[in-house]
DNA sequence: AGCCAGGCCCTCC
DNA sequence: GGAGGGCCTGGC
């Protein structure tokens, strides 16, 4: 099915850089190392080298999507349910319902900030689902993307419903894929603080464990947050434990339609430090930081915050992978 | 081998 | 209120 789309959109930047954690690249199931673009095959013979665009796959609401980019919008498959039924939660998913020339006026207010837009034109931010983007963040402390990406996987695969996605023929995708749905608080409930444990999750277990049991019992009301204000939202999900101020942004965020949200990681704490105070400047606190940000950039300073995060990864040091290829 | 990571929490000052 | 150390594990 075809998803009409008119603005940018950089799948790989969007779904691969961290802020969620179950989309991959390929056709078909597999975890071995992404290694360089793979052949097509078909049409190597062919003189016009057509630059096709690769496919992800991933798992939302409970449904295994595969998409790419093609002309004039987004194509993709789901299973098990229709893709007209998942058309508008992938559009809403994807964030396609902000209007994002409008983010980049609001927030391209200096050199640094337009340079990381021009670099990452429609990088988005995503409208996850809040209890599996609420794990994913107690996981996040200090780890990195790779093991958090295994840790989600793995409480996926042992708690959640297996599902699998077959193309129909003649689609020009190959390779059925294999994922499992991330469990509902529910399904996770069951599990034992040792069986977290024993997913080398690490002292995360613990605070995976206890929200579980909260959510589960409906003591925390993920659904709820999302109709308040920003500071009862962030009052309510600091009282989750292994929440602080950083993770609670980063939820706030990518699940809660708080796009003022405004992480303050120790990267974007030396990006703010480095660019907007300067040398001899008092050191900020995160939380001086993060208002200072929200005053600065109002109500897409999460926006801003992403391409900060991306611009300094692209001035800082070398960009080792980028899929510039010829 | 030893240090540290995309934080949080608790203790102590 | 804020600085400092501990915490599982994995990677360098």
């Amino acid at each position: 099915m075809l998803l009409p789309i008119d603005q940018p959109l950089d799948l790989v930047s969007t779904l691969l850089s961290g802020q969620a954690f179950r989309w991959r690249i390929g056709d078909a199931t597999s975890f071995s190392s992404p290694g360089p673009p793979r052949r097509t095959g078909e049409d190597v013979a062919s003189s016009r080298q057509v630059r096709e665009e690769p496919w992800y796959h991933g798992v939302i609401y409970r449904n295994i999507v595969k998409l790419r980019i093609v002309p004039g919008g987004i194509e993709f498959y789901s299973a098990p349910d229709d893709e007209r039924v998942v058309a508008p939660l992938l559009m809403d998913y994807l964030g396609l319902n902000v209007d994002i020339n409008e983010v980049y006026r609001n927030i391209g207010t200096d050199d640094r900030l337009r340079a990381s837009i021009a670099h990452y034109p429609g990088m988005r931010i995503l409208r996850q689902e809040p209890w599996e983007c609420l794990v994913s963040f107690l996981c996040a402390q200090a780890s990195n993307i790779p093991r958090i990406t295994k840790n989600i996987e793995d409480m996926a695969t042992a708690f959640g419903r297996p599902l699998e996605l077959d193309a129909p023929a003649g689609s020009g995708v190959r390779g059925m894929v294999r994922r499992s749905s991330f469990p509902t608080p529910q399904e996770l409930a069951t599990a034992t603080r040792q069986q977290l444990w024993d997913l080398r999750l690490g002292y995360r277990a613990d605070y995976i464990y206890e929200t579980t049991q909260l959510v589960a019992e409906g003591k925390v009301d993920l659904a709820a947050m999302r109709e308040m204000d920003y500071d009862r939202t962030l009052a309510a999900m600091m009282e989750i434990p292994g929440v602080g101020d950083k993770v609670a942004n980063c939820i706030m965020l990518f699940s809660l339609d708080r796009l003022d949200a405004f992480p303050v990681d120790v990267w974007i704490d030396r990006a703010m430090h480095e660019w907007y105070f300067t040398p001899q400047g008092k050191k900020l606190n995160r939380k001086q930081l993060r208002l200072w940000a929200m005053q600065q950039w109002g109500r897409h300073a999460g926006y801003a915050n992403h391409y900060l995060f991306h611009g300094r990864r692209l001035m800082g040091k070398e960009d080792q992978r980028e899929g510039s290829v010829a």
